[in-house]
DNA sequence: TAGTGATTTCAGAAATTTCTGAAATCACAG
DNA sequence: CTGTGATTTCAGAAATTTCTGAAATCACTA
């Protein structure tokens, strides 16, 4: 591998953060080269930066565009693909829930709610589907949420990242004006 | 294997996905069995449920154990341990994003952290540094709003999660009440 | 259509991870 | 202590994943 220090450490590092978040080394590697390159990447090099084989890049890089991850370039008179990362690092963001929400979600959703559909043949099972209609339910929940916010734009989203937990300070104050509203008063059955 | 079809169609999935989660089949296996059961299981009946070796149980109770995603339980006059999950999928849903913060999030920040502290030798590096800057900063607001909202009562958490993208409608209203009473007018620089 | 260079495929090699059985350790009771 | 049963450890076996080099394919040009 050569390749300026800086560059390398974070390199490396994706490297070996790959089999925590579900991906291998290679790459690992290979994504976070392209991430931090001023300009995009044929395979050519990343193998020789990274010092490993031609096919080995052929294949991660494969991988990496079933993520949407990559971005293919051409540069004109030059018949070789060259390889980038998107510019946004919000648009990754994205692309990167919406990719694991589809491999490490979904399956699970679709399976709970097959078995949910399903008569249970004694206490043990009932008390399994009980149990898995509240992961269920959960998931659920989470998925509503992230289906709805993804939609925002950007600088939207970004607010609403830095209020945090203001936001439910907001919620009181909407429930303090609704409940006045109605009743002239704050709302007694509002716990809090 | 011998457990009732629909459970063993549950664990099934976890050990499938086990490796999509960054667990392994065995430890996503125990954890689906544990989830369903009714009551705490000791690790000879796991070993015997799922068909594997008792030291297989006893190294993945401890995996799930460092995860903190099982609770130990004991009877009277037993010596054995008994696992289970805990009862309240939120609670499940917190610790699961705790840990994977710890093993997925924080190493990569420190990283980052430590690359950007040093000077650039070239043009590349600097490109470079700039480019994990950006990464940085939105690893940062991302974790800044889950260090936020990780402290919010269940019951607040869910109405939030109910409310997803419509927050932004309060918020829009609560600029509209703010820009009203500085100025007694819609505030013109609030671009919507 | 033959030639050239880029890219992909794929069988097997290499590396890594997972799993097991045997032995060691531990905790307690008699 | 000593014996008993539960649990853990760990070296090596088994399984899985990753990686490579050689061959095949592909796209284009002369």
């Amino acid at each position: 591998m050569n390749l300026p220090p800086l560059v390398q450490s974070f390199v490396l590092h994706f490297g070996e953060m790959g089999s925590r978040w579900g991906i291998n080394r290679t790459v690992g590697q290979i994504y976070a080269l392209l991430f931090v390159s001023p300009a995009p990447v044929c395979a050519e090099e990343i193998a020789e930066s990274l010092g490993i084989s031609r096919s080995n890049v052929s294949m991660s890089l494969r991988e990496l565009q079933a993520w949407n991850l990559v971005i293919l370039k051409h540069k004109p008179d030059d018949r070789r693909d060259f390889f980038t990362t998107p510019d946004d690092v919000w648009q990754i963001l994205r692309t990167l829930g919406e990719e694991r929400k589809k491999r490490e979600v979904d399956p699970t959703l679709s399976v709970l709610r097959e078995i949910l559909m399903q008569r249970p043949a004694s206490d043990a099972e009932r008390h399994a589907q009980q149990r898995m209609s509240e992961m269920h339910t959960l998931i659920e929940q989470l998925t509503h949420w992230y289906e709805d916010v993804k939609q925002l734009e950007t600088e939207r989203l970004a607010t609403l990242l830095s209020l945090g937990a203001k936001v439910t300070k907001l919620l009181e104050a909407k429930d303090r004006v609704v409940s006045l509203g109605r009743s002239r008063r704050p709302n007694p059955a509002n716990k809090s």
